[in-house]
DNA sequence: CTAAATTATTTGTCTTTATAACTAATTTAG
DNA sequence: CTAAATTAGTTATAAAGACAAATAATTTAG
């Protein structure tokens, strides 16, 4: 196998792969209401604290702004979000966690730890660390 | 850093790659008109030689069937491909490329192979295979 | 200090994805 | 050989995702 061919497979492997892995996660947090951008959004935004900002949360899940807005409709629809105007800034929206929005987040961790362990289980810590260098080497580059 | 929390930035980095990977691709192929999954039922249609059954095309790009419909509707509509309904089962179509199709995926070749060069340039050959390996074991798991 | 440029969000349109429900055709059981 | 079960494809509905254009607020230039 050529080094273009080997290019050629390991791009459409990631993209299947991507595609896969988010299947799994989706079915897997199906009977808690909770899509994958969604956990996603909470996830990122327990972690990055309360009073992020909508773009700021945007460029952390990595997807644009128009895309943030209906996913924050979706959650403050459910009542796990919410959206305050800012003090500094009359455009921006602040988001915060509810108290809601905590367990839900809490809920699903479980489930989620399971899936990753199922999913990586068997691969070598050497595989792993390559692994995580050329998603970050990837990462990276394909920042728009 | 611990087991579980490895596996976690593993899990979220994955996630990461998936998007930006796709949107690089999105925003290459935005000249000709095609999208990344077009592009990709077009890549597998040529692979898999003429008369592949429209089910099996899913299977190929592993998405489900009802995807597939709209997916192939924009590509007739583009007159990339043609469905001709199956001589050995009236209920299936199999799906041909036509010359546009091939001569679309002709031009669009070299661009994504210059995106695919760029992303994983500098990544050892010993990266890039663990890389393959680790898709390859989390792509056996995830499937459906 | 006003006019122009920039920024944050929203709305509208299009593509991709999934599931559920439906139609039409084929296969299998009895 | 018919009735029941299965299968291929489509339609409908909903969530994600992108880009472009619109609105509203802020910052910067002159």
């Amino acid at each position: 196998m050529n080094e273009a061919d080997r290019l050629h497979s390991f791009a459409v492997s990631l993209g299947d792969v991507a595609r896969l892995w988010r299947g799994q996660i989706d079915r897997r947090l199906r009977p808690s209401g909770l899509s994958f951008m969604q956990w996603l959004t909470l996830s990122q935004l327990s972690r990055a604290g309360a009073g992020v900002v909508q773009k700021d949360l945007a460029a952390l899940v990595f997807i644009e702004g128009p895309t943030m807005v209906g996913i924050l409709d979706r959650l403050v629809r459910f009542g796990l979000v919410e959206r305050r105007v800012s003090l500094q800034d009359r455009r921006a929206n602040t988001v915060h966690l509810t108290m809601s929005g905590h367990d839900k987040l809490d809920e699903v961790e479980g489930e989620l730890r399971a899936l990753r362990e199922e999913m990586l289980a068997g691969l070598s810590g050497a595989d792993l660390e390559s692994g995580i260098r050329v998603l970050n080497h990837i990462a990276e580059r394909a920042k728009p």
